[in-house]
DNA sequence: ACATTTTATCGATTATCGTCGATTAACGAT
DNA sequence: ATCGTTAATCGACGATAATCGATAAAATGT
């Protein structure tokens, strides 16, 4: 226990920082977790102060690593923050930087 | 207050992530916040598994956004840890999640 | 002065990323 | 069937990134 951190669980989260490292998608998934409620596209591209098409992109990167789950609605998609990630997100920044973590809660 | 991210804070937010959307940065970070003592470069590509010249880049990338300070000692380079960080990081984690923070405790 | 050790920088290569505009696909309404 | 609407995909472009090997720079010891 609490040896260095792997290759694997530094893949891991890696995998989930490089979601992040782009400003548009931190706002996207600080705009979907604000609001708790599902947002379509549309209403991503009206605030995000990019197309269409780059959300569209931006949101998919970030339902791969899952950070937000989609819903299809008719002809549109829903998109909403994963529960999940709100807690366990912040505690893989505890990891990486040493802290003590509550009790490593088996994110999803 | 409180409402959405605004384009400044998510440019630095990002710049933190993106220093850690690497496997070799997030392994190095967490070797030097697990030891809170400097390392040296040739210590930290011994068990890095990548070349001399790569750990000396991602160094550089990582003391950049402060991750890490450098303290020059005779012909070698001591690295460590920014104690800040390892409080700080996880609460830029929990802002972009849309937690409570303590209080914003002004990073560095 | 010179050789050694340690780290930083350079050049090159290959791969990935962010964005856009245009097109396609899927669905709903007329 | 056809027309809008909504979202995903495609193709392209410029920019950045990760890695390597080789070289340079700086300090130390002989």
């Amino acid at each position: 226990m609490s040896g260095p951190l792997d290759r694997e669980a530094a893949e891991e989260y890696a995998s989930w920082f490089k979601a992040l490292a782009d400003a548009t998608r931190i706002q996207i998934v600080s705009l979907l977790a604000r609001r708790r409620e599902p947002m379509t596209v549309g209403e991503i591209v009206a605030v995000s102060g990019v197309g269409q098409s780059t959300v569209s992109h931006h949101l998919k990167i970030l339902a791969e690593v899952r950070f937000v789950l989609l819903e299809r609605r008719g002809t549109s998609s829903l998109y909403r923050i994963n529960e999940n990630c709100v807690s366990c997100f912040p505690t893989a920044a505890d990891v990486v930087m040493g802290n003590p973590v509550p009790a490593t809660p088996t994110c999803d």
